[in-house]
Parts: structure tokens; C-alpha cells; sequence
DNA sequence: TTGAAGAATGCACACGTGTGCAAATGAGAA
DNA sequence: TTCTCATTTGCACACGTGTGCATTCTTCAA
């Protein structure tokens, strides 16, 4: 077996709780003796048992992520920034993709407390109140990011969609834009909403009408979804001038759909996304979109909860922290002004 | 505190030993008990401890996985592989991302090792051998994916990029290219000189010659470095009429600067890439490229250590198993014959 | 020399679970 | 009734760590 805290101390002819403060520098211990044991338990490779400790601290020094896909380039860099700064504190992440699923779900909530991690962050669109219910109640506590009922819990960091929806459509409306659709991604909860919302918004404050059909959800949002709903949209009888995309793997399938069917962007029509993603500046025509700061939300959820943890000695812990985060409209060459 | 195994047992008057029993499906408690138990183990909410369980019995029922980057789209899709298979089978993800320094894989070694997790799925490119020379001391099975010392491991999965460069080397020649170049990409060891030794040998058997200049390297595999590279190429003194990109995300940060500069795909020169990335079918003109299966590679990696956790019955556990998939070229829109 | 105080260390228990072995219980046969 | 055997359950220890408290050792003053 492993070398244990015993096999060191036997080795140092001291007792086993001598080697455990030492390692963990108490000042219970003569300075020479902690150097011994550190020495000894070095050249015998000693290496503490995680399990132990954590059934022994009530603590695991790690953090569950949950995630709806993992292979989602927009999630990929949230989780970017949240494993950074967890690496940073010495804490370890736990990860699982619900699929959407809430079966699944329950069983990564489940699994999430047997293991005890030390608190959670939630990235997946939707998050049953249910699930959320259990782990209050197991004390556990969470950090939601960008989830649909984000003021309904304590901790939560978002960005605020409805802004970032309206500096879009501004945008498109101060280059005379008219007729502009939204396409929606009814997978997402809140999201999808908010930015619906933005766009009402800003086209009403617009003095501008929104006829029904000028708005489309399609289940899903990957670029094969956009093709499927560029079908639409090309099927009504008056075009929109502009598509203003849930997000930006949609817009990329309605941009590579225009492309095959000969439409040109932006000359003929306009095209925006959202978020940001890698992709986007790579496009042709590039995308016009919101920059979303994915990896600094993703950092920021990961400090809120360390914070929530090892509160710095002089601070209270705060009782609520709902972080609203606003992005910035990146104009590029996706969008002109409709031919009139 | 939470719920124990004591607790239940007080409640349905019986030993701690017995729940451990019942809970289990042990053959020597009767039926009418487990029911008993188990009912009031729900009723009162018990949830077992991981890490007392992981305590006793030695194992964590987890797997660890050290990436590179997890914001790599390539990664994201063997990650969603890992995770369902894993998932499935009741084992959950440790994930960590080495960010390709030395110092900090050291360190995720060593937190995996304290964790004890059961075994561990390496797709990092780089690995160093001290490392994995610590792990096979500790007795953590490791199995590697894509990574450049494939075949010095006793478990490994990996892409057969020889083959798959030859693949797409020789139908750029039979399209009738005969100066083609290879973009490489140096932090990615030996992934870079297997598709390099292909793409050698492919032109060799071809007769054709290969100007040194025409194989250049850049440290990074993102659109923005194959923008950069891009600046090289046009540089030379006789252009390519193809150029052989490591991956997609150059491929695509190669499509975009010909675009900028005005020199048309496939027209004026051939663009291909490696991998099959999502977005690699959305580019304009959508890319010629080699589909990996990423999502079964990571499948077979996390099914591959499960079998050497818990291997069926009838089965002897492999002492070697080195599985070598190969890709298929997909031909889309970036490739075509070059005008002479 | 004795006593007291402070520094350093060890003892023993606890955390929640799993398991070998002994013990208790019950049924059936003599 | 008594004995045997199978079934069911409990006792007690172990896993590796952390920590309150008692104990030992050292030093210094009275």
C-alpha cells in the first residue's frame, strides 16, 4: 500500500499526529523537527490521502461543474476561466454534462453531494428547482451562470442579455435596418428570452413593428439549426432585411446557408450573432455579434465561490451576490445598411 | 450533520452493519430487511459518504482527465465522449488542463494521485515521462490519447495521422497539385510529425519533390496563428497551389487571409485541413478536411480504463492495448484542381 | 533543591464505511 | 426435549487523517 502519515512517523521515531502538524506547519512543532519530517516524508514519497482527510475535514477542496455539453465552444471557455482560477486556490473541479436531461441531472446532483464538493457551479441553461431545492438543503452552496432563474438564488453571475440584445438592435437600426427577424434557440430557457425581450424593446423604442412571423425558435443552436431556419425565413413572403441570431454557431449556419442559395451578406442581407465565440471573427463575411466575456465569467464564478468558502478574514461573507455582467457590440463585416 | 449509515440504523433498530448489508444487496441479509432498510434509508434522506467509502475501500470511482486546453473545440468532443461513457458506467471526471506547462501538470499529477483516482485519461499532447513514470509508481493505470509517445504506454488510443496525411496529401496530388505546402504546428510534438511524415512519404511515393521552404512551422494551432503563417507563404518566391494545414483552426485562419487579400478558394489555391471540427464545415468555401472520430475516441478511451477497472468475468485484462483508428478524408468545397 | 511555567510531543478518539468472524435465532430431526 | 444446521444479525476492527487534552521535557526563578 501507499505511504501513509504513520510510515513517516515511524520512520521519524516521532507519533503520527507529530507528522501531521508538522506537514501542516503548526507551531506546536520545534521548527528542526517540522524540517525533519518534511524531509523524511519527502524521500519516502509520502502523499496524503485526499479521501481521508475530506471525511476527516468535511471538506473536499473541490468544485462541481455543471455543464450542458462540454463540446459547446461557448461553454468551453467559461470553463476556461473557471478551471484557471480554481487550479490557482488549490481546489479541483468535479465535471458533468447534463444533456438537457433531468434525469441525468438528478443523478450528477446526487453524485455531486456524495462527494462532497465544497460548493457548485451550474452553467447549464436550465436547472430544475427541484435539484436546486436538494442541494440548499444539503448545504451546499451554488454559483449559477447564466441560468434562466438567476435572481432567484443568492449567488449568481450573468450577462445581461437584454442590454447586449439592445446594443444589437440598435445597431442594426441605426444602419436604417427596418425589417429584422429574430431567430431564437427554444433549448435555452431564459436566454432565448432576455434577448427576445432586448429586441422588442429596442424596436418599440424605435417606433418600429414586429409582425410574428418576423420572430422564429428553432429547438437547438448549432449551425444546423440555423440552415433549417434560414428556411423559413426565406419562405415568407416579405424577407427580412436583417436576422438577428440567438447566438453565433446559429448565425454561422444562416451565413454558410445564404452562401449556398447565392444571397449575399450583407449586401443583400445583414446578419448578427451573439457571444462571441472564436469562430466568429473568422467567418466570411465576419460576424457583427456581442462580445460576451466568457472567460472572465467563468473566473468570476469560480472566485465568487472560493469566496463563499474561505472568506478573506477581515470581510463578511455576503448573503447575496448577483453579478450582472454587460458585454460590447463588436461591429464587423456581417451588417450594412439594406438596400432600400 | 448529515445523514449516516448510523443514523438509518438506529431508525430501523438494527446494526450499522446491516445497513452496510442491506444497502448493498448483500445475500446475507433477508429480503423483508433490505426492504425495510432501504425504505427508510430514502425516508430519511441518507446519502453515503464518497470519501469514507473511497477511505475503505480504496477506490474513488472516478477518473481523472488532463487536456491541454479545455477550450479547444477538438478536445470538447473527446471530452463529451469520456464523459457519457463514464457517466454510464458510474464514474465521475476529475478534470484538469495542463495549459502545456511542465509545472502545472506536475501539480494535477499529484492531485490526482491524492484523490486516488482510479485511472486517468491523458490527452494532452506533451506528457512528460517524469511524470508518467510517478503514476505507473503509484499504480494509476493511464491511457493516452493522441499523444506522442503513444506506443511506449501499455494503453493507448490514438489517430492514425499517417495515414490520415497520406489520405489528404494524395487527393490534393490527384487533383493535380504538385507544389503543395505543409503549415505545422510545433507545440503539438508528435502530432505535427506524424501528419508531416505523411504528408512526406505521400509525396515521395508521388515522385514529387518538396522544397524545404515549403514546410514551415508555427507555435499554435489557432486561426489567428494561421493568419500569421498565411503572411510566410505569400512571401515565397513561387507560391503554393495547395497548402496542408496541421488542423482545421489553421485552416480556417488560412481560408480567412487569402480572403482578405483577395486570393479565392479553391480557385487560386487549395485549403485543407485535419481533424473535422464542427465549424469546419460552415468556413466559406467549406473545408476539405480528415474526419477524426473524436466523439469515439474519447468514447473508447473511457471504456478502455474501465475495462481494466473492472474487467468482465471471463475476461483476462489485456497487458497491452493499443488501438490505432483511422479517419476518413471528406472533400468539400476549399480543394479542386490547380489552374496551370 | 524545588516548583512552576512554557514548549514539545504522544494518547486516544472521531470521521463514515466495509467486512471477517462470532453470536444469536429459528427450524427441523432425532 | 436436545442437538444440528442454516439463516440472520451484531461486534469489533480497519482505512488515513486531524485535534483536544494529558503528559513529558526543558528552562528558569525562587
Amino acid at each position: 500500500m501507499a505511504i501513509t502519515i504513520k510510515d513517516v512517523a515511524k520512520q521519524a521515531g516521532v507519533s503520527h499526529s507529530t507528522v501531521s502538524r508538522a506537514l501542516h506547519g503548526s507551531s506546536l512543532i520545534s521548527d528542526e523537527t517540522v524540517e525533519r519530517i518534511r524531509q523524511i516524508a519527502v524521500e519516502m514519497g509520502y502523499s496524503p490521502s485526499a479521501a481521508a482527510r475530506s471525511l476527516k475535514t468535511n471538506r473536499s477542496r473541490a468544485l462541481g461543474v455543471i455543464v450542458s455539453n462540454i463540446d459547446d465552444p461557448f461553454f468551453g471557455e467559461i470553463l476556461q476561466g473557471i478551471e484557471e482560477v480554481a487550479q490557482e486556490h488549490g481546489y479541483s473541479l468535479l465535471m458533468a454534462a447534463s444533456q438537457h436531461d433531468p434525469e441525468r441531472e438528478q443523478v450528477i446532483v446526487q453524485d455531486m453531494r456524495e462527494r462532497h464538493v465544497d460548493g457548485l457551479i451550474v452553467c447549464s441553461a436550465s436547472f430544475s428547482a427541484e435539484q436546486r431545492r436538494r442541494l440548499l438543503e444539503y448545504g451546499i452552496p451554488i454559483v449559477l451562470v447564466n441560468n434562466q432563474a438567476a435572481e432567484e438564488y443568492r449567488y449568481s453571475i450573468y450577462h445581461d442579455d437584454v442590454d447586449g440584445s439592445r446594443q444589437v438592435t440598435r445597431h442594426l437600426i441605426e444602419l436604417g435596418h427596418r425589417r429584422i427577424a429574430y431567430l431564437g434557440n427554444s433549448l435555452s430557457g431564459r436566454t432565448t428570452l432576455d434577448r427576445l425581450t432586448g429586441f422588442r424593446l429596442e424596436m418599440e423604442s424605435a417606433g418600429l413593428t414586429l409582425p410574428a412571423e418576423y420572430i422564429h425558435e428553432v429547438p437547438g443552436g448549432r449551425p444546423e439549426d440555423g440552415l433549417a431556419a434560414l428556411e423559413y425565413f426565406l419562405a415568407l413572403p416579405e424577407h427580412p432585411t436583417a436576422i438577428f441570431c440567438f447566438n453565433d454557431m446559429l448565425a454561422i449556419g444562416v451565413l454558410n446557408g445564404l452562401h449556398t442559395v447565392g444571397i449575399r451578406v450583407p449586401e443583400d442581407i445583414s446578419v448578427v450573432g451573439f457571444d462571441n465565440i472564436v469562430f466568429s471573427a473568422y467567418t466570411n463575411p465576419s460576424l457583427t455579434t456581442l462580445d460576451q466575456p466568457k472567460h472572465y465569467i467563468g473566473a468570476e464564478a469560480a472566485r465568487l465561490i472560493l469566496g463563499l468558502l474561505d472568506p478573506p478574514a477581515d470581510k463578511q461573507v455576503p448573503q447575496q451576490q448577483i453579478q450582472k455582467l454587460k458585454g460590447r457590440l463588436l461591429v464587423r463585416l456581417s451588417s450594412a445598411p439594406p438596400i432600400q
